[in-house]
DNA sequence: AATTTCATGAAGTAAATTTACGTAAATTGT
DNA sequence: ACAATTTACGTAAATTTACTTCATGAAATT
């Protein structure tokens, strides 16, 4: 288990000098690695001998331990997106681009609104049929959502046709949940379908890698997603990245919210088995 | 800039004894955190002294900081993947989800073979044609993968139908290069149609999910991703992420090698800009 | 009220890291 | 080719840092 919440554990078993080593690394943790041990029992009030009994109490060596724990399981400082040029060798390219995903995640975790969260899985999992609409990058995500969510035993369409798109979304009524998926959320022909679906009776569940956008009004809840990065539409890498991983976290949510729903899965999984040369 | 990737970088200007040092770091970076600096010197047949130059030289301060910043850059073994079950509230599960993803993309950095992906760059490059194949999840991969690669100028195909990816491997020839995605490299279909791309004299790079698999065999060059998800197929969603993630680094160390690619990509982005309401 | 227990810090110890310095090897210039 | 200078690296000393021991005083218990 982690040590910050081995330490919020113990919290009320420890005594008072040292509770308030407790007490400060809780209050700023990635601090305590640039110390030395004085330093923090001077920040504490206490003694360095209490440190060490205090890191010890808590399961570990002495305070080198707890120093490289600390630094293990903090969250690394948000990775602002580098920008890369030719100059730079593949392997500076590669890492640059995994921080700027990594980093769009992180913001992701930080800013996701819980309770929008929560009101997103209550309409998935009593919906009656679930629409990804999107288009270009979107579109894939889109058919990826569908590739997921079709498996909880919904009916699921993505339509990355805009004709398509037009008369299934006119054909939605209030059972429907619309995923709009737009990096931007200025793209013409996604508006206008979700201007149809919500017209329909629909609920439309905006994606958007923005914070404001001519979708959002549009839509009955709006996801607004990190967007770190000023780079051209073809560059814009991470939006997607986000886009899954907060779709991966409405399905699991709502797999779990509904037995039936995990019933439907192990029939799905069996049937696969056979196409596979191994297990 | 990570630290691992600092050291590769200087690898070539350094000295024999603190090259020794960068290499045995190199070779397991998780172990030096528990060493001390002399056990390290001893690994390494050098002394102590030599270790502290070699961290003044990649920029820290000592051995020390050299651990703290090792510790927070490896994955956790732990924090890797979180299960969930249906008593965690959807902010856990949320956080379990993002957390696997990001814990992913650490794993991908730390262990991708930086010649290889050189080398698959040189591929790509003088590629005049590419293709992706892939079923399922990775049909979305392929799909989007395509989506941007088809803007470097380059043909590009994603083809998600066993038919038509029978055919267009069967027509490939030296100048192609294939991209074979595959979460657990035992997909027949797959399998059969690397074959077939591999007789036609086409290159074929794997972008596996796995370390070992009947796929790899038939590939010339075989990435193989970080895999701590022992969930079911439907569950396996970090192996997209990371998926992803490669073929981003892929395409823009590709696009930035050639100037060409760059014009071509600016009258991409000219023709678009009228499909959006702003901007 | 006396005794015990326990929490805590002062002082000291041990260990690990870093600096200073010297030597040998390599590089450069003549 | 040989001397001069620079560089590379290890020995040993110095300093920093972490940890231990033990004494003290407070709280709890008898």
């Amino acid at each position: 288990m982690s040590i910050l919440l081995r330490i919020k554990e113990q919290l009320p078993q420890l005594k008072t000098a040292e509770r308030k080593v407790a007490e400060q690394i809780l209050k700023d943790p990635a601090a305590i690695i640039d110390y030395v041990i004085t330093e923090l029992a001077e920040k504490c009030g206490v003694s360095d001998p209490t440190i060490v009994r205090f890191c010890q109490k808590i399961g570990l060596k002495g305070f080198m331990e707890l120093k490289l724990n600390l630094a293990g399981e903090l969250p690394k400082p948000v990775q602002v997106h580098r920008s890369v040029n030719e100059d730079d060798s593949p392997a500076r390219i590669m890492d640059a681009i995994f921080d700027g995903h990594q980093g769009a995640l992180q913001s992701l975790k930080n800013q996701v609104d819980t309770e929008m969260f929560e009101k997103a899985v209550d309409w998935l999992c009593n919906a009656k049929r679930i629409e990804f609409y999107g288009f270009g990058a979107c579109g894939c995500v889109a058919t990826d959502a569908q590739y997921r969510f079709c498996r909880l035993g919904v009916a699921c369409n993505a339509f990355l046709d805009v004709h398509q798109q037009f008369w299934s979304a006119s054909l939605l009524d209030s059972n429907s949940v619309v995923i709009a998926l737009s990096t931007n959320g200025a793209t013409k022909n996604i508006i206008e379908t979700s201007r149809l679906a919500s017209k329909a009776g629909a609920r439309v569940i905006g994606i958007i890698g923005r914070n404001k956008s001519p979708l959002h009004p549009l839509c009955d809840m709006a996801f607004s997603l990190p967007c770190q990065e000023p780079a051209p539409a073809i560059m814009r890498f991470s939006t997607r990245i986000v886009q899954l991983a907060l779709l991966d976290a409405l399905f699991v949510t709502t797999l779990l919210r509904n037995s039936q729903i995990k019933e439907n899965l192990e029939r799905v999984r069996e049937s696969l088995s056979d196409i596979f040369f191994e297990n």
